[in-house]
DNA sequence: CTGTTAGCGCGTTCAA
DNA sequence: TTGAACGCGCTAACAG
């Protein structure tokens, strides 16, 4: 393995002016810069990043936390994207990052988890879909000791930044549209989790639309489950005249119930996935860029790791028509 | 952050007694080695991995080597199963892990690869669906420079151990069992990819059923893809009476050509996922524990970078009868 | 502008 | 059985 030295040794100069050159600083000499970047090119130099972060004790490794619990489909390809999203945008800026199960700090405080973290040398955060109900993660965030980085959760302090889609304006849009499509009253709105931070955000662009449209909304918590909202909608659609769901998923499960019983509603899911589900109908349905929106999450994370404060970041999304199923390639 | 001179200035030894008991050297005793654990409790002392990497130099990170490209649900809950049994167990073994995208390599040299995962100490690599026509990683595995797992490729040298199930098996297996069922002799079987090692094996074990049973059979190759395999049962399945596909994915689509046709034939599938599509029809498929796999291809990426010699391990497999489609919840 | 020096936190000889 | 000392590869003062 080629390591500074070699390098410093084959351009005839210390160790540290080759440190300097490397990491950007001003006062080298163009002529000694080149002479060390003709050495690194000739030896392949790369780098050891172990050693960088244990020497400057301010490189940046950046945990991502998913939670794998609700093993759904739809779930797997958002959590690739994410994934995809995040290592190209982290490998980008020279970000390295740590991927970590919520299975694997299950049972932690926050204090065990601040020190596995600082062992680990992490200093950045990204928490996605993230429980209202976890108090562990929520104080981490609110210790501010990470610069943390929250997708779908309106979190913000001066070391956290909130990165998502307008979830209540994408409810609201994308149900407005569906319901001027066939001059709909009667709703049956099938929200997501309790737990869920979009959930209570989604409900609320629903309520809103419902108030200023004098709409008649009849709410059931579907938690997301396919089986949940098809039970809701075998139970409930048939006196409304039109279905609005939180996700995608729900979406299908509300439709097959449609057939099942033999009426058309139209439906409105949420998400933008592709999925398998045959149904053979289109719907209007939100979508969001998850990949853009994990790549824009490490982007942030690192603006906070260099010291700046925490924000809002609103990403947009679009409305647009799907038919189940395509298939696919 | 807390560390190890801290620890030992608590169990008031040295600094080096304390990373012998970290690291279970034989020649301390019983007193002292509890005074230190005393300190390590009580100081909530997590070593930093960093540190002891750059030291040591033997500490092993393991690359996960992913390939995204071929984007299909299917392949997304594959991935996560790999991940997920991989991380777990890396987190046992006390091994990091880095995950990584072939995007993130696309383009660069065996020996570039070489060189950046020395500079990120990463010495051991698992390899998911190697494709047989990457010459730069197959160059990897060859060099024996870093110590290799290959799921899914029969490549075994003194320092790559290859895992998997047997598929010429599985193959055989699954289609003796659909085909016994309905006393088939006129089979369709629709390949994978060819560029990929199970594709090959599968269709060994297919052809080694035809000649045992003397059925006559007509090989496509459909490319892991729906729609291919669609096309392809339209095309040739009205005169054969079983279709074997070599995956999943193919056999919905396979079965949505036959629904389409309005005609019966058995049809079997590979892998065994959680698939959405709704087909109402029953099929046998082989099942394979990604999760075990995976968790497997690091227990054996320690035991090589602990200096054993490469080997094949066959994990198991078994023959189900999965119904299209049970809804997922 | 460049080189010397002192660590970062830990593993590992080698004396004692 | 223990501890002092050195070094892993690199960064960051400081001195020149």
């Amino acid at each position: 393995m080629v390591s500074i030295k070699e390098v410093a040794g084959k351009a005839g100069v210390a160790i540290s002016t080759v440190s300097k050159v490397l990491n950007g600083y001003p006062n080298i000499s163009e002529e000694t810069r080149n002479k060390v970047n003709a050495a690194i090119k000739e030896l392949n130099y790369i780098p050891n990043s172990i050693a960088s972060a244990l020497s400057s004790k301010q490189f940046g490794r950046v945990a991502l936390i998913l939670d794998p619990k609700r093993q759904t489909q739809a779930i797997d390809q958002i959590f690739m994207q994410y994934l995809l999203g995040a290592l190209d945008k982290a490998r980008e800026l020279n970000l390295e990052v740590v991927t970590i199960f919520t299975s694997m700090i299950a049972g932690m405080t926050a204090e065990e988890i601040t020190g596995y973290f600082l062992s680990q040398s992490i200093s950045g955060v990204v928490l996605y879909s993230l429980s209202k109900e976890d108090r562990v993660l929520q104080h981490l965030i609110r210790g501010q000791r990470f610069a943390c980085v929250v997708v779908d959760a309106p979190l913000v302090n001066e070391r956290t930044t909130a990165v998502g889609i307008d979830h209540e304006r994408a409810q609201y849009d994308v149900a407005k549209k569906t319901i001027a499509d066939d001059k709909c009253r009667q709703v049956l709105y099938i929200a997501g989790r309790r737990d869920g931070y979009v959930t209570e955000q989604r409900l609320r662009g629903m309520k809103r639309l419902a108030e200023e449209q004098d709409l008649s909304m009849l709410v059931r918590q579907g938690n997301f489950s396919e089986l949940a909202a098809r039970n809701i909608a075998l139970k409930y659609a048939k006196n409304k005249d039109v279905v609005v769901c939180a996700s995608d998923l729900m979406a299908i499960g509300a439709m097959n119930a449609l057939i099942e019983m033999d009426i058309f509603r139209p439906v409105c899911g949420f998400d933008g996935i592709t999925l398998m589900g045959y149904v053979g109908k289109q719907m209007n349905t939100v979508r969001q860029d998850f990949y853009g929106i994990s790549s824009r999450a490490i982007e942030e994370v690192k603006r906070l790791m260099d010291g700046e404060a925490g924000r809002q970041v609103i990403m947009p999304h679009s409305i647009v028509k799907m038919y189940y199923k395509d298939i696919i390639c």
